[in-house]
DNA sequence: CGCGCTATACTCGTGTCCGGATATACGGAA
DNA sequence: TTCCGTATATCCGGACACGAGTATAGCGCG
């Protein structure tokens, strides 16, 4: 009775992407990944991709397919996709895609807990934010233009369009906030310069009143 | 010499956030996080609470303040913040704001991976994940009129406001890109509807020609 | 008044993740 | 020739995450 496979980490979904294509190891598989910029929506590390590899061989959806070595390098284990690891991939692809998953980013947990800093630090900090993002719209797009000049249909870079639409609705809520904390036209402004008053130090308040000011 | 603090689990942050007010003992604070529906922007498991409430103090973050005991329910063990707990919890909060953080959503890997299905089934898979994401919207509309119902400022439930504008955005995507699937007006349409021809009954192929429909 | 349900308050074990260490090969410069 | 940086290829140890388990308390209901 082996446990279900629990479908953590995104890069086993990369793995075995992979080996339907070809035989790898994974050494080569890592590679690959980053020949086609994969690391980009994918994070990718060694000590991951080994664990990972382990495990999908042990719930049989991928097999050593013999092992081979050159001269006096380290040993290479080749793997090849099974039939059920085939029928995984495709399985997790459709339920990745259908169904939204509850994501963590991190900066929305910042964003709870944003009432804890005076509203003119905040919103310098979400200037920089916002300054930063942008920069990294346009980094996307050169590399888009550099795939493109390789020959790789829009297809192929799919996921770069979806990230920059992502980081666009960011960046324009980030900037919209800032101007709405300096402005002082979000509900609650006037409680939230009463919490920081005679803050000049910058350090938090001991003992704010009733409640927290993000509850 | 205590290894420098990783910052790891953001629920770490709303411990300290938490202590800020007053001391509490985990339960309380596990109690306390849930009644102000912070566990929708901060993941919040018993396990990791007591892992990372004791990694903070180990860090020197927080303190136990003391222990007490209602009749014969297990000892409660009281934390309070320390000065460098509070220092951190301020630098923290200034860096997930300031710097953002490369995120990994696991759609954006799914995404990367779509033309592995063929265009049609792509299409069905998108419209419902968009459906799905309406309902999710709507629903943190009603969240939001029940929090403000209780007298609670724009403030105090900002995170809501954003998470909302990101949903909008993937939805958006989501829609466009089911539509344009169906359409056939991405670059790379053709070879796409090639590489699942005869495809029928929804298994991946064994050999695509050349290179990967993502690569 | 005893039965089951929920709330309180942790604890533990297993699996996962990942930084850094290890070891060889190879090409070019000094 | 030897040194050095980079590419090849994997493994290990410890930190981390979290589901599931444990145990008591209190309350409502028949």
């Amino acid at each position: 009775m082996p446990k279900p496979y629990r479908r953590t980490n995104p890069l086993a979904l990369a793995v075995l992407g992979l080996l339907r294509e070809r035989d790898m190891h994974p050494y080569e598989m890592a590679s690959t990944l980053r020949e086609r910029h994969q690391e980009g929506s994918v994070r990718l590390t060694y000590g991951s991709l080994y664990t990972v590899v382990d495990a999908l061989r042990s719930h049989g959806f991928i097999d050593a397919a013999g092992t081979t070595r050159e001269g006096n390098r380290p040993e290479r284990t080749v793997y090849a996709l099974t039939d059920t690891g085939r029928a995984e991939l495709h399985d997790w692809l459709r339920d990745l895609i259908a169904v939204p998953a509850k994501e963590y980013p991190r900066f929305e947990a910042g964003v709870a807990l944003i009432g804890l800093l005076p509203p003119d630090e905040a919103a310098a900090l979400c200037e920089r934010r916002a300054t930063a993002l942008d920069e990294h719209i346009t980094a996307l797009d050169t590399v888009k233009t550099d795939l493109a000049a390789l020959g790789l249909p829009q297809l192929a870079r799919i996921e770069l369009d979806y990230r920059q639409a992502v980081l666009r609705a960011e960046r324009d809520w980030t900037r919209w906030f800032a101007e709405a904390a300096r402005a002082g036209t979000l509900g609650g402004h006037d409680f939230w310069v009463d919490l920081h008053r005679g803050d000049a130090l910058g350090h938090l308040r001991d003992t704010p009143p009733t409640r927290s000011p993000a509850g």
